[in-house]
DNA sequence: AACAGGTCCTGAGGGC
DNA sequence: TGCCCTCAGGACCTGT
C-alpha cells in the first residue's frame, strides 16, 4: 500500500543506493512484471544500464538510464531491496521476481508476495510525463498543479463520493486509501460527500491538508502498516500521526465523538461523523 | 473463509 | 446515431 510518501522515501533510498551504479546482468521471474514488452526483451534492455536521475510521480518511480526511461509502480506490495547475496530463506526468496547484479557486486532485489506491481522500459525521453504510462495520471499531488482551482474544476461534473475522488489518480496522483481518510478528516469533509457539491473553499482544505499532510509523512519516513517496508527494512513512523485511518470506535480527538468504519467505493473508509460535515 | 487494497478492464448509462 | 465521459464491479494475487 504504498502511497506518495512511502514511494518518496523509498526513491530516496534507491537514489543514494544506485546513482552511477550500472546494472551488469538481469533475471525477471515473474513474465507479467514487464507490462510492456516481453519480459526476456526487458532483461535485455535492462542490462549494461547505468542508474542516472530518480523521480517519482504519485506512487510512480522513474529511473533515467542511459538511454531508457525504467518505470516501476508497486501496488499493494512491492518492493526493492539491495543485498550482498541473495536471500537463501525460501520464504523470501520465492516471493522475489526480478533480480538486478550491479557494477558494485550487490543485488537489487524485486520482491512482491500479490504479483501486482508493474514495471515499464521505454526509450529515454527528456519529459518523463509524457510517456505513455502517464497518459492517464494526473498532476502529483505535491506538486503545484494540485491546486483548489484545478481540484473544484475536476470535481463540478463528478457525482461520486469526494475520497472516491481523491482515490481517482487521473485527477490527482499519490493519494491512497490511507490518506484519503486522513486528509477528509483534517479538511473536516464527510468522505461520502457529494464530490460536486464542494466549493472552493472545500477544496482549498482539501488540498492544504493534503499537501501538509503528505509531506509531513515524507519527512517522518511515510507509514508502516501490515508488510509495507522499503529499502533494507527501514520504516516510517507517520502510523503515529494517523487521526482516524483503522480507529473505528475510538474518541475523535478534534471533537469527542466516535470515529466510525463505512464502506466507500468498495473501501474500508473512516469518519468521524461528528465532526466531518457531509455535503 | 472472508478480507485486505491499487489499478486495469469491461460494460452500462448519461449528456450533448 | 455517435462519441466521450463517468462510474460500478470484477479480476488480478497471496497471506492472515
Amino acid at each position: 500500500m504504498p502511497e506518495a510518501p512511502e514511494v518518496q522515501n523509498v526513491l530516496n533510498y534507491l537514489q543514494e543506493q544506485l546513482q552511477n551504479h550500472k546494472i551488469t546482468s538481469v533475471e525477471i521471474s515473474h513474465p507479467k512484471l514487464s507490462g510492456n514488452m516481453d519480459y526476456h526483451e526487458m532483461e535485455k534492455k535492462l542490462t549494461n544500464q547505468t542508474f542516472h536521475k530518480f523521480f517519482r510521480h504519485g506512487k510512480y518511480l522513474v529511473f533515467e538510464l542511459d538511454d531508457l526511461d525504467w518505470i516501476s509502480h508497486l501496488r499493494m506490495e512491492g518492493k526493492f531491496l539491495i543485498e550482498d547475496k541473495i536471500p537463501e530463506d525460501p520464504k523470501i526468496n520465492k516471493h522475489i521476481h526480478a533480480k538486478f547484479h550491479l557494477d558494485n557486486g550487490k543485488w537489487l532485489l524485486y520482491m512482491d508476495t500479490r504479483k501486482f506491481g508493474r514495471m515499464q522500459v521505454y526509450p529515454r525521453t527528456e519529459d518523463y510525463y509524457s510517456l505513455p504510462a502517464f497518459d492517464k495520471v494526473g498532476p502529483d499531488v505535491l506538486s503545484d498543479q494540485f491546486s483548489a482551482k484545478y481540484l473544484h474544476n475536476k470535481l463540478k461534473n463528478r457525482k461520486c463520493a469526494i475520497k472516491t475522488s481523491l482515490l481517482n489518480q487521473s485527477i490527482v496522483a499519490g493519494i491512497g486509501n490511507i490518506y484519503a481518510d486522513e486528509i477528509l478528516f483534517d479538511a473536516g469533509l464527510d468522505p461520502r460527500s457529494i464530490s460536486s457539491h464542494l466549493d472552493l473553499e472545500d477544496c482549498k482544505k482539501i488540498v492544504d491538508a493534503a499537501k501538509q499532510i503528505l509531506s509531513e509523512s515524507v519527512k517522518s519516513g511515510g507509514t508502516t502498516i501490515r508488510s509495507f517496508e522499503y529499502g533494507n527494512h527501514l520504516s516510517g513512523t507517520y502510523q503515529d500521526s494517523l487521526k482516524v485511518h483503522q480507529k473505528s470506535e475510538e474518541i475523535c480527538s478534534r471533537c469527542h465523538g466516535t470515529i466510525e468504519k463505512v464502506i466507500v467505493n468498495q473501501r474500508s473508509t473512516y469518519v468521524c461523523p461528528a465532526c466531518q460535515i457531509r455535503k
